[in-house]
RNA sequence: CGCGGGGUAGAGCAGCUGGUAGCUCGUCGGGCUCAUAACCCGGAGGUCGUUGGUUCAAAUCCUUCCCCCGCAA
């Protein structure tokens, strides 16, 4: 079978080394263009790219998708038997989907018809959600709104979005080689979407990191995994960005962390008392800080320049007033 | 050459207006205690990232390279 491929991050990888190992013609590979990243500003390209090279597969990383005939000519002289696409990151236009005999196959980070868009794992992760999984579909003409073919999940609970994506993109693959077959000979499933069920996943914004301790500490939790590995959850210590890289709700915290909060019965009720971000205690635990519902402990941090380190570890080093007030 | 922080005992830090290194935790041994992640006493553990240089003398000043990290993208 003649494959086209499209895709761009660690999340697309795997996928397009099963079809590889699969048996499939991958002819084609079909990525975001290099970018300037990383500290020296150099241009650097995306993982699908790399793998693909490395694999042998010819590449293209086009600007633009739309109107661009020299592509779509490209795209054509492959001729696909399907397209696969997985975080591509750009919207191909219809002529394009038109191409292969068997249509154009999109692996979409989230049990559709909820979380179409560009970050639904990490909208899945925000939100708390105990299943998250992999939907493949048929590509339609509106993002993330075809007929869907086939869905796995994982249960997410105590999962950071980085690796909520790792299993996803692993599973994606898996579910994409099991379910090509079917594809193939034409008895494959195709089931629409329920509109009244579908939602949307935008873009994480670097800016949404920012940690709001006036929620409550489920939410704080759910915020500081699912913000991880990018951007992170953040707040401000002395004017210093410190990123959250663990944290839990803080209740039992007395008999784990300094000895402010053995002084106060429950500090949870305490919490109370203070404003949202006020550092109730430190200690080998963590250091608790009042928010919305009571308080969160952060248990391992990082500040700039630093590497992420526990708190225990951090507080030998450093000291942090009671009664800071973070953010 | 995008901006910036840093590499010192197992861990986290101080020392950096030059004179062979200190703190907290951990660790090992001993003690106290009904007991303890508590307390007391004692010990081990570092060629101070690398190269060359300045100097009577460098972790501390200049230089080469390597590595880690924050911002930005």
């Amino acid at each position: 079978m003649r494959v086209v491929y499209m895709g761009t991050p660690d999340f697309a990888v795997p996928a397009l080394e099963a079809l590889a190992a699969g048996g499939c013609d991958v002819r084609l590979a079909v990525t975001k263009p290099d970018a300037p990243s990383g500290r020296g500003k150099k241009l650097k390209s995306c993982p699908v790219k790399e793998k693909a090279l490395e694999l042998g597969i010819p590449v293209l990383s086009p600007e633009k998708v739309k109107r661009n005939d020299e592509f779509f000519e490209a795209v054509k002289a492959a001729e696909p038997d399907i397209i696969i696409v997985a975080a591509y990151g750009k919207i191909l236009p219809k002529r394009i989907l038109d191409i292969p005999r068997l249509g154009c196959v999109n692996i979409h980070g989230s049990l559709l018809p909820k979380y179409r868009g560009a970050a639904p794992i990490q909208r899945a992760v925000l939100a708390g959600e105990e299943e998250i999984g992999v939907t493949l579909m048929y590509m339609a003409e509106e993002m993330d709104a075809g007929d869907m073919i086939a869905k796995a999940s994982v249960k997410a609970a105590g999962k950071t979005s980085a690796q909520v994506f790792d299993e996803l993109s692993v599973i994606g693959a898996r579910l994409l080689m099991e379910t090509l077959p079917a594809i193939e000979d034409g008895t494959a499933p195709r089931i629409p979407q329920d509109p009244a069920l579908v939602s949307f996943a935008p873009m994480v914004e670097k800016s949404e990191g920012l940690i709001d301790f006036g929620r409550s500490a489920r939410e704080i939790v759910c915020h500081v995994l699912g913000m991880n590995s990018w951007p992170m959850a953040y707040t401000f210590l002395n004017g210093e960005m410190m990123k959250v890289h663990e944290a839990e709700a803080g209740r039992s915290f007395g008999q784990e962390a300094g000895q402010a909060a053995e002084e106060g019965a429950g500090s949870a009720q305490h919490a109370g008392r203070h404003a949202p971000g006020t550092v109730l205690a430190a200690g080998k635990g963590g250091i608790e800080v009042a928010c919305g519902d009571g308080s969160v402990l952060l248990k391992k941090i990082q500040m700039p320049g630093k590497k992420a380190m526990d708190v225990s570890a951090w507080l030998l080093g450093n000291k942090i007033e009671i009664g800071t007030v973070l953010g």
